[in-house]
DNA sequence: TTGACTTCTTGTCATAGGGCAAGCGCTGGT
DNA sequence: ACCAGCGCTTGCCCTATGACAAGAAGTCAA
């Protein structure tokens, strides 16, 4: 069973509907390193990811890198803005190692969007537990420190941090990768 | 011509669908103080403000309030965890001056969500721009300081800061209140 | 092997912002 | 008129984190 069958298990398709579903979804393969979406361009696809792992991020005004999200294994990856808003997006996402999954481009997304209630519901689920994870995330920026920021993505996603450079998990805990060295070690003695 | 007839114009509802859609609606006011949704309930509803201010805020695990939204004229107060995925909030939203708007229940949304092409469109782009509203505010939270980000909610949105007190502005912006005061003194001197 | 890179760590110093407590001016109730 | 409470400010001191620069260690290629 591929990750997709897996990620529509969550939803009530039926699986004539399910059939038709996976059927609009295309293979894709990505080397390490690859831009999936660069700045600028209009994102037109989104993207199941079934094997390796993905960051995104934006530059800042200063012209620094703020990683904005990982995308691992079952998650989905999608610049929300640029590909329901249509406009060009201000995002990077590419690929920390080498990735495989299952893309989806817009015309076909509204095609079933708007075609099958079943999968309408299971796409506004989706994005709205997007937004209720980028709340919280948020809300932590001002409630907790990084030492407990960095705690919680130890205990929540693991892979990240054994996979990911820490500058890059630095910028988004919302510290330089200085100061998350030194939260490693404070947390490292006993 | 009221709010809600002026919130549809961005929408592509046909006359027939956006009497249809405006039926759905119900008047509603709030006094001052008011509590609109209280942590623990489930929200049914979502709110288009005609007129007041309202603030939705949660409180954190040293028990403090923190302010995660203000909403004004024309803007649809909504928790979005509760309301679409039928759980518990964690949030509170209250009045902050008298209030009326336009109550729409979820069963009605579902209704109109799953029965107008043009309501869903509209619908969708609402929360996806929440969505990159909520974006842009988490990564301003890494990459600018406190002051940047009390210069940009008042340049954006100055009736806020006219109308809340002090304390709960703070905490939306991540700082406490006696920061935010030493901030606008920094402010005011030439 | 050597050199160029990248990743991560560490030291030093500077600064933004927090915690706490006091004070001051309003407002509303009695 | 008086008191209580709220909203805002301010002073003092402290801590977390940033900026910058210098290593140490690992990786890769010639």
């Amino acid at each position: 069973m591929n990750i997709l069958q897996q990620l529509f298990q969550e939803s009530e398709l039926h699986p004539t509907e399910l059939e038709r579903v996976l059927e609009a979804y295309q293979f894709c393969r990505l080397d390490k390193g690859d831009y999936w979406l660069a700045e600028g361009q209009q994102a037109n696809h989104i993207f199941v990811l079934e094997s390796g792992l993905m960051r995104a991020y934006a530059i800042d005004q200063k012209g620094k890198e703020i990683t904005t999200n990982f995308y691992g294994r079952g998650q989905i990856a999608i610049e929300v803005n640029s590909f329901f808003l249509r406009m060009p997006t201000s995002e990077n996402i590419h690929a920390l190692s080498d990735c495989t999954g299952w893309q989806l481009d817009f015309e076909a997304f509204q095609q079933l969007f708007h075609g099958l209630e079943n999968f309408r519901e299971f796409a506004r689920g989706r994005l709205v537990r997007k937004f209720v994870r980028l709340k919280g995330r948020s809300l932590s920026m001002i409630t907790d420190s990084a030492q407990e920021r960095y705690l919680q993505l130890l205990r929540g996603h693991p892979q990240i941090l054994q996979e990911a450079p820490l500058k890059y998990v630095a910028s988004f805990l919302g510290v330089t990768d200085s100061s998350l060295s030194r939260i490693r070690k404070e947390i490292a003695r006993p």
